[in-house]
Order: structure tokens, then sequence, then C-alpha cells
DNA sequence: GCGGTTTTTGCAGTCACTGCAAATATGCAG
DNA sequence: CTGCATATTTGCAGTGACTGCAAAAACCGC
């Protein structure tokens, strides 16, 4: 089924070689310092593969290994009664708790902080992702998806995700699932400001 | 001040020339299709001279021109009665008023619906503004500006405004404020999804 | 017109990324 | 085990964004 054998094996190794390699990388030196070919020196693949793997450098840090179509068809078979910002936000935080504890996870979130200048390019690297947030949240309502609740209600569960991923201090403070409960629970809310203390 | 004649004169001249180009460009041939080579050669400089002015071949097209002090001031000056997602939201209305209806504006938001591409380019050559926001919600709720409560509202104002933009479609439907406060109402509310039909 | 300053330009170089075709590895049927 | 079909890796050559540097040109005040 998922690995008819050594081949599939064997390049889920690569890319996984490839990602560890580039994410150390860039956490040791920056990401302007790093090049391709460091990436690959370290990996043990040539130049030329790499690419064969990834589209651009960055998306061997920045992408999350998730199908576009495995995200839309979670969202859609969240119970009916729940309003499409809580089918997103069980979905989010079902993943969050998969992977929070992954070394190259909490690597990356370290990594986004260091370096801020990252979030636009992790928001490209994603943007497959986001437009199935968006598809799920259109069909789940039955509107279109250029329909302006479909856009500020995909756009604010981006928020709710990156806010609680900029919040994160991994091994110390709350959780991520809990930080992420905590924003969407402050879009639910409608933002409204906390008590002065 | 603005003074000394020809020479300022010249440069936000050429400045011009190169964004007219970059745009026309853009939208005639695709993002992909037009080199700097191209631009610098409709607007009749070398290609060097280009990144004189801008250091992405992007930011001839995307970067706005406004200084995210102002934007910081204008934040604070709103009554404190406001909530941060009024008070912010006030400002953007402010700001598309303003712009809604000149040609570059309206070009660069076709730009941006034919090639959503560019829009983690358009966040990334407007951080700077965007920090502002966040500073500007930290100082009026009192809370450091990496509290979660301060990081979702900021990033949810985003989300409303690139919502309304996507939405936007210039010449037919609402005007482009009027879709700015359907996306923060909607945000104020919750995200309650609406009636069906 | 004449120095001092800013702006433009050419040049050489680095690096991300791509298409193509040869080399290599794997899976499988016989 | 062997040879064939297929998938993957690699080298190579090329495009184009972007940078540093130093010379040339344009501008400014005198």
């Amino acid at each position: 089924m998922t690995s008819s054998g050594l081949r599939e094996r064997k390049k889920e190794a690569t890319r996984e070689a490839l990602r560890h390699a580039a994410v150390t990388l860039y956490r040791e030196h920056g990401p302007q310092a790093v090049t391709v070919e460091d990436i690959c020196a370290k990996a043990g693949v040539s130049p030329r593969t790499f690419f064969n793997y990834f589209e651009t450098k960055d998306e061997a840090v920045l992408s999350i290994d998730v199908s576009p179509s495995t995200v839309l068809r979670q969202i859609l078979e969240r119970p009916a009664s729940e309003s499409p910002l809580q089918a997103v936000r069980a979905v989010f935080a079902a993943r969050f708790a998969e992977v929070a504890n992954t070394e190259t996870f909490r690597e990356r979130t370290l990594l986004l902080r260091e370096h801020p200048d990252l979030t636009p390019r992790l928001t490209f690297a994603n943007r497959a992702f986001q437009q199935a947030v968006i598809d799920g949240i259109a069909q789940r309502t039955g509107l279109g998806p250029g329909h302006i609740y479909v856009a500020t209600t995909a756009a604010a569960t981006f928020a709710g995700n990156r806010a609680a991923l900029m919040c994160w201090q991994p091994g110390s403070g709350p959780d991520l699932v809990t930080l992420l409960h905590q924003a969407m629970d402050l879009l639910e809310a409608g933002l409204t400001p906390p008590p002065p203390e």
C-alpha cells in the first residue's frame, strides 16, 4: 500500500534527510548563508536532486507534509453541527497534536521566531493547504469560494494558526494545542479585549 | 526640504517610471514572463539602476508607500473607548478610502487576483506595516507584543484586510471600504455562519 | 567653468532554479 | 539469475535575480 518496498522507503528517507539538513543548517547559519549545495552536501545527494523533491530552497524547511485533499476531507468529515470555524479548529488541533512534539516541527518554529522574514515564505509554501481550507469552508456553507464570509473565515483560521505558532515556546509555557484553542476562542468571541489584569 | 530641485524630481520620476513599467508588463505578460531587463528597457534606465530603487523585482509592483510610524500613530490616536479591532478597522478603512480609486492601486488589485501567488510576496513587502499594527494593539491593551490576544487580533485584522481585497471587484459590486467593514463585522461577530439564504 | 557629491552604469560574480538526456537503481516476469 | 521496463539520480548547460565595486556621467553650489 503505502510502501511497495525499497523504492518508496528510500525516497522518503532522502526527503527527510534533505529536510533535516536544511532545518539544521538554517538554524546554524541563518537562511541567507545556506546554499542548496550545502544542504545537498549534508544530505548526501546531488544538488540537482534537491529540486526533484522541493520546488524552492525554503520549501524543504517550511513545507508541511500533508496533502491538501486530506485536509479537505477532514474538514468535510466534521459533524454538520459545527460552525466552519469550529470544524477547521478541530482539524488544526489534531494536526498540531500530532506534530508538536516532533523534533523537526519544534526546530522550524524556533527558526520562524529567529527569522520572521520567513513567515511570508511559509504561507507561500503552504498555499495549496490554504486553498484546501478555503474549499472546505466554501463547501460546508454552500457559498462560493469568492464570498466574503468564506474569505474572512479562512483567513481568520490561518491568523489563529499563526498566532498560536508565534506565541508558542517549546519547552516552557502552554503547549501548542492549548494556544491554538485560546486563539480560536478569541476569534469565536469576536476578539473582545481581555479584562485589564 | 523636498528641495534641491531637479535631482529629487528626476529620482522620483524614474521611480515612478519603473513602477509603472513593472505593473503594466506584469499585467500584460504575467510576473514570470517579465524580466528586470524588460522593465528597465521600458523605463529607459540600465538594469543595474533598478536595484538602486527596489530590493526585489516584485517590490516595484507590490510595495506601498506608507510609513510604519504613521500607521502606529493613527492607531494610538483612535478613541480609547474603541476595542483594538475597531481602532485598526478605522485606520484601514481610512487608508482604503484614500487609495481605492487610484489607478495604481486598482491595477495592483487586479494583478493580485490574476496571480494569487503574489499574495505572500505582498505581505513580505509590507512586513514593516504589519509590525506597526502589532505594536499599536500591544500598546492599546498594555499587553506585550508576544501575547496571544495581541497576536491573534493583529493577524485577524490582516485577515479581514486580505479578504476584502480578494473579494473586491473594482468597477462592479460593493466598494472596497464596504467589503472591509463586512469582513470586520464578521470578525466582531465571532464569524457566525450566515443564514442559509 | 570648477570642485564636491550623488546617481547611473558596466562588469564580474554568486546562486536559485530549469530542461534535457545520460547513467543508475529498482521492480518484475520469465 | 537475468534481462527488460520503469523510476530516480545526476551532470551539464543555460536563464535570470541580485550584489559589490569602481569608473563615468549628471547635478549642485560657487
